[in-house]
DNA sequence: TCCGGTCATGGAACCGCTTCCAAAGGGTTG
DNA sequence: CAACCCTTTGGAAGCGGTTCCATGACCGGA
């Protein structure tokens, strides 16, 4: 089918080796036979296997990423900066996406067995089989997760965002908060809903009102929206777990013909795109996303190459970004 | 290291190809013989390197991906649906994403190495190289590019669905369209463009104004929108060649305090998520983007699995939808 | 002129698996 | 009892590279 080392040699009159050190630019090889192997690679369009050259390297030159879903822009937006780096870093990035149904450990295990290191979302992957990866001698970075020992950590500042959050909502006089998404919508979601409870707790207000939520999507937020701004005691700010299920509050607002924010304040959290321009545009926190799929490519290329060999935890910054979904202008 | 089918024959006694049988099920080995390897491989933890497999196969059980820009919604949405399939269908996803600075041929012809089939995005990949693979043997379906001989082409439909926005817009007593985007914002936009244009020429309408756009994103369009919509002779209505550009447009209105639809009807391309949320709600083209992806990916197992050895040329179909940005409502 | 050293090169081992082929052992049938 | 077949098994040949090591040619210095 396709020519192998050994046509090039052959159509050369050379062995292998030469070959090998030829096209590579390893070794010493004469001026007239290099001349002679490139143009019968040339000639015979030889592009050397990426399986042998794997093998005989015993390096994959490839990262993974495992991540729960790609409709959530938060996602995408890490993943574009994963990309970017790690293909920058001269380096394929094989994904595999939860998409709802969730990660088989087979796929995980075949993942793991293609790549050179590997890059978890939190909570996609079981902690026993990601120490059983990790032990097995694989690089990983975690993003956004639970500590795993051995593993890198790489999370985003939750605690001083959202106490920073709630007490501007305070500021503008509300009070009494609900919490979409929370708590149980996950390690980061919990961390700011404590920290939106004792800033709350801090000024004399109200405990936030709880409204978890069991789906994941817009639709599914503003479902449990509707049913919580349509009962009895309606707060006055929707504080949200994450931008999406803000911007299913804010649907659910208008059908009910509440104004936000003058009869309703509404937060979300992650700034993406769509926050920028919903009506009204949406007060968030930003999370610098690309930021964290590129530190993470990073992160993940100083354990693969040895440049560093104790695991880590990092935590990127947040900021507050008030638009007028809060009460502002 | 991590052990290898010799290990596991050593400990269970046998040979390695009596262990390979065993693992996996092919060829008859005695049972008691088969549980003796299991056991084996289970105390070493053993997995079959992949590589190993790959080299030995002549397969990789894998499949490409290669579109220009993963933090439009658009990519993100049909990649989803591209790895939902694929990986049901049991290979892994390898994606290379140009985000702006474009491939190279060196990447391409590395993820080609890497894979037993491509989809790719038009454009992203010089027509010349791509012939090259076609020719070379890789199984290829391009997604919403030119034809290329020897690959499969899968496109959504334009043209019809562009002539029924034009003449809905018609409809609200619109005459005077620009077209922002086009023409030359790529092979589809274009149809669009001219499908649009046909429209008003039928309905003695003058021909929309051409206002292309020369970089991607919603801010660049937000901007060209400004200048075309502050400008001498403002149209009534913005037809835009996606969503994004839409949603700039809407800034842009908004900035200089013009009512959409009242002062001027906006509408997008793809339906997009942001679409449904922005505000006022965005008339658009429903592009079945998830659809679109599981579609190239069943079409490039066709390829790949050899059940289909001709290429073929599918085009899927779009939906009108209507919001209120155009006036409807 | 002889010798140690450098350069250029090829042979072969190796990476980890699948699978063809040969062979051994046991059972069945004529 | 012999011929044959089927099951079970192992050896070995790939798959396509990289790289160690040995070899030979050529060079300059003693």
């Amino acid at each position: 089918m396709t020519a192998t080392i050994y046509d090039v040699a052959q159509r050369a009159g050379v062995g292998i080796a030469t070959v090998s050190r030829a096209l590579r630019g390893s070794g010493s090889v004469r001026p007239e036979t290099r001349e002679r192997i490139l143009r019968a690679a040339e000639e015979l369009h030889f592009t050397p296997s990426r399986l042998g050259v794997s093998l005989a390297q015993g390096r994959h030159a490839a990262n993974g990423i495992v991540f729960p879903n790609l409709s959530a822009p938060y996602y995408a937006e890490v993943l574009l900066g994963y990309e970017e780096v790690t293909s920058e870093l001269g380096r394929s990035v094989i994904i595999l996406s939860a998409g709802g149904r969730g990660v088989t450990p087979e796929q995980v295990r075949d993942l793991a067995g293609r790549v050179d290191g590997l890059v978890v979302h939190g909570r996609t992957v079981p902690a026993d089989l990601l120490a059983e990866l990790v032990d097995g001698g694989l690089p990983t970075v975690l993003l956004a997760g639970a500590p795993v020992a051995g593993a890198d950590l790489l999370t985003t500042e939750n605690t001083g965002s959202a106490r920073l959050l709630a007490e501007h909502l305070l500021g503008h006089g509300l009070r009494r908060l609900a919490f979409l998404g929370g708590p149980s919508g996950g390690p980061d979601v919990d961390e700011r809903w404590s920290a939106v409870a004792a800033a709350l707790a801090a000024a004399g207000a109200p405990p936030p009102r709880p409204a978890p939520l069991t789906e994941y999507g817009v639709a599914a937020a503003r479902r449990a929206a509707l049913d919580l701004l349509a009962g009895p005691d309606r707060p006055e700010a929707l504080v949200c777990a994450h931008d999406e299920v803000a911007l299913g509050a804010l649907a659910a607002a208008r059908e009910l013909g509440l104004d936000v924010p003058g009869d309703l304040a509404v937060t979300g959290w992650d700034d993406i795109m769509a926050a920028e321009h919903s009506w009204p545009p949406l007060t968030t926190v930003r999370q610098p996303l690309r930021l964290l799929g590129a530190t993470a490519a990073r992160a993940l290329d100083e354990l693969v190459s040895g440049a560093r060999a104790e695991p880590g935890h990092r935590i990127l910054p947040t900021e507050l970004v008030l638009r007028s979904s809060c009460g502002c202008r």
